[in-house]
RNA sequence: GGCCCCGUGGUCAAGCGGUUAAGACAUCGCCCUUUCACGGCGGUAACACGGGUCCGAAUCCCGUCGGGGUCACCA
């Protein structure tokens, strides 16, 4: 039994996009669930594309994610170099290419950009361009003289304009196409790098990789992948395509979406555990129906026979449902560590940071509904005296400022706000009245946040804001409640 | 447009020839409750359509329609 071996093959031209990300961690638990290995290669052919920093972002968030390579640029065992343009260095791709030119499976292209565009036909708004074979006739001759006259080429797959190409995925069974479908597409550029359809299928092979995961979109190319194992002899790895996720409208996830890349996701206050968790359910499930699952879990569980074939739409409602899961479930140390910033947006003043972070814990989705959930206590907003009525408490104006006004010289010779003696301090007063809870305790809330809703009720925040600033608020609110009747 | 893929509630998704067609998110209602949440309980809601095959079809076949993808010296 030959040792599992994936890779995850990104190009370094930006944030990490989902799809991406789905894809490097399906090939991860592949591997891992296989006991296999998980090769990190750096696919920078396109030297136009790249962007600086870009590599940085892929270890990055493969380390934030969990998604550790065996091997990779900084962990060679042996099938290095894991740098598309350093093993270019090396000339692979092309002694690779010349053979397929000797071979009659490939051939010089000379042709020019100029003739390129002739070529090219307009469906709809796309631009359709077929390669029509010019340069497959060139003669051995012309070809050496055009090489020593150091013309620009690039080398052109050669597939034949009859018969089928046949190949088998995973997921969706054998696939087959005419041979008059595929283009001649080129192998190497006029810049000497190779194409990623070429040196993917060449460092694939070298490497040793087993199982293939891509997005759906490239099933279309897959079939000359097909003809370029086969014209190498080489064994073809087993193609995992996955389906397309999709955004609300059913297309295509792109950057537009805004929530198109793992770092957009964090910046909007998920967890990298949790954008884990869903990712691996866009396209899967468990067999026991579990969707909370750790990264252990999943590697355990992953199944790549039980991917789904129909497109995902990215349900940003559920990674929130997710994200909320996480964050409750979350030890409390590390979660005053991810709220921590969040807290400091609004609150500068000396109040207990990790109260107020513990009061929102089960209150929010993503880090980011923080800061307006708890802004109050930094500043009491202006706030209508209305919010005073409340049916279901059965206040108004009168009785509010009746509680409040009674309270208030209790609260003022309190020692100190604990919860305790606040409860008992209440509970006396509503008792001594016979009134309900709410008629004091709905005056109390709104009075010390000025908010219709808050997180957690009247002592927790007075707790939090403490005695002063406490009374203070309770004072304005008696104001408020005094000048409106007058 | 050619080719390829897909088609179970609003979304994800079980289902593999006989099920009252799971479950999750969302939504709605009730309970809990000092607001809001959390938690608990319950409801609404789906096999795209038309032909076959079969005693029997969401499941198999064909067609239609619908959606998507792809057709670069990008990956």
């Amino acid at each position: 039994m030959e040792k599992v071996r994936t890779r995850y093959a990104p190009s370094p031209t930006g944030r990490m996009h989902v799809g991406n990300l789905r894809t490097a961690l399906y090939e991860f638990l592949i591997a891992k669930h296989a006991g296999g290995d998980f090769i990190l290669r750096i696919e920078d052919t396109d030297q136009g594309r790249l962007v600086e920093g870009a590599v940085d972002i892929i270890y990055r968030t493969m380390a934030e994610t969990g998604l550790i390579h065996d091997e990779g640029p900084d962990k060679d065992k042996g099938f290095g170099p894991y740098v598309q343009s350093e093993r270019m260095a090396t000339g692979v791709y092309m002694k690779y290419a010349k053979q397929l030119v000797e071979q009659g499976d490939a051939y010089y292209c000379f042709c020019t950009k100029e003739r390129l565009e002739s070529l090219t036909s307009t469906v709809g708004d796309e631009a359709i361009t077929k390669y029509d074979k010019h340069c497959l006739n060139l003669s051995k001759e012309e070809v050496e003289a055009n090489l020593a006259a150091g013309m620009p080429f690039v080398i052109r797959q050669n597939i034949p304009t009859e018969g089928t190409t046949t190949f088998t995925d995973a997921n969706y069974g054998d696939i087959t196409v005419d041979n008059s479908e595929l283009d001649d597409q080129i192998l190497i550029k006029s810049d000497g790098f190779p194409t990623y359809n070429f040196a993917n299928v060449v460092d694939d092979h070298l490497m040793n990789i087993t199982h293939v995961v891509r997005g759906n979109e490239y099933l279309s190319s897959t079939p000359k992948y097909t003809r370029l194992y086969n014209a190498f002899g080489w064994k073809e790895p087993v193609y995992v395509h996955c389906p397309l996720i999709t955004n609300e409208e059913h297309q295509k996830l792109s950057k537009r979406s805004g929530h198109s890349s793992f770092e957009d996701l964090v910046e909007q206050g998920f967890v990298a555990e949790a954008i884990v968790n869903f990712m691996a359910l866009c396209g899967w499930s468990s067999a026991d129906n579990r969707e909370i699952m750790s990264l252990q879990e999943l590697i355990e569980e992953f199944d790549y026979t039980k991917i789904s074939k129909s497109p995902a739409v990215f349900d940003m409602t559920k990674l929130k449902w997710m994200n909320g899961e996480y964050l409750k479930a979350m030890d409390a140390e590390k979660y005053y560590r991810l709220a921590l910033p969040y807290v400091e947006k609004v609150i500068t003043k000396d109040y207990d940071k990790k109260a107020i972070a513990d009061l929102v814990k089960t209150r929010i989705e993503t880090l980011c509904d923080i800061p307006e959930k708890i802004d109050f206590f930094e500043e009491l907003p202006e706030y209508d005296v209305e919010m005073y009525t409340h049916k279901k408490m059965k206040t108004n104006s009168e009785n509010s400022l009746q509680s409040l006004t009674d309270l208030l010289p209790e609260l003022e010779a309190l020692d100190g706000f604990t919860m305790d003696n606040l409860a008992e301090t209440v509970a006396k007063y509503v008792e001594a009245k016979e009134i309900k809870n709410g008629v004091a305790l709905w005056p109390l809330r709104t009075a010390v946040s000025g908010k219709q809703m808050t997180p957690g009720g009247a002592y927790e925040i007075m707790v939090i804001l403490g005695k002063d600033e406490s009374i203070a608020r309770i004072k304005k609110g008696i104001e408020k409640l005094q000048k409106a009747i007058g």
